[in-house]
DNA sequence: TGAGTGATTGACT
DNA sequence: GTCAATCACTCAT
């Protein structure tokens, strides 16, 4: 497991590349699911497309707070997306975790997202959410220590790529999305 | 107090 | 390719 060092004295961004290889692992009653992170986004209380640009507020206290705390919303209804809070505690930041590449419990997550397909496991924020068995309960849990963390970098000599944002209406532009090139688990399918 | 919007997905044409 | 589902939050009366 990562310590909380880790997450500590890192630009959100950093922060976004260096999640990319690391393995997400979630322990519940159900078992034992986890995927290596393969892409991210970062999101700063200066980026008018982050839930941070206004300000704080219920929805986002957690991520105001310190870093390697989990911050779970809420959106278009029905779909949760799970992101860590990075940066100092004062700051709004966090990097949300946009796909996975499944490495134990694909048997739970598939059951779970009534999904046989491995490739439509993980690969999207939403989804992700819910192979995993994440929940709002799990909102502002640290994932430094807790039955939800992320280990030591996995995959190693991976090539790492920038590019736009996904699904949002502001500052798409910004090179801000980090993904594992060449990964088939990426969730980045759509215009780019 | 109420209308508009969204860091999405899945079903349907 | 298009569109509905559905709620927390923001902004405007």
């Amino acid at each position: 497991m990562l310590r909380k060092s880790f997450f500590e004295g890192k630009k959100v961004e950093e922060l976004a590349n260096a999640l990319l290889g690391c393995e997400l692992v979630h322990e519940t009653e159900d078992g034992t699911t986890a995927g290596i992170i393969v892409e991210t986004e970062s999101y700063h209380q200066t980026d008018e497309a982050s839930h941070s640009y206004n300000g704080k507020s219920k929805r986002t206290a957690v991520m105001f707070g310190p870093p390697g705390h989990a911050y779970i919303y809420f959106t278009y209804g029905m779909h949760y997306c799970f992101n860590i809070v990075a940066e100092n505690e004062g700051v709004g930041a966090g990097v949300l975790i946009r796909a996975l590449e499944p490495t134990s419990g694909i048997e739970l997550m598939k059951k779970r997202r009534n999904q046989e397909n491995i490739h439509n496991l993980c690969n999207g924020p939403a989804k992700l959410v819910q192979a995993m068995g994440i929940s709002k309960a799990d909102y502002g849990k640290p994932i430094f220590q807790g039955n939800l963390y992320v280990t030591e970098p996995k995959l190693k000599d991976i090539k790492i790529v920038f590019g736009p944002r996904i699904g949002i209406s502001k500052a798409q532009q910004k090179p801000w999305r980090f993904w594992v090139e060449n990964n088939p688990f990426v969730s980045g399918q759509r215009k780019a």
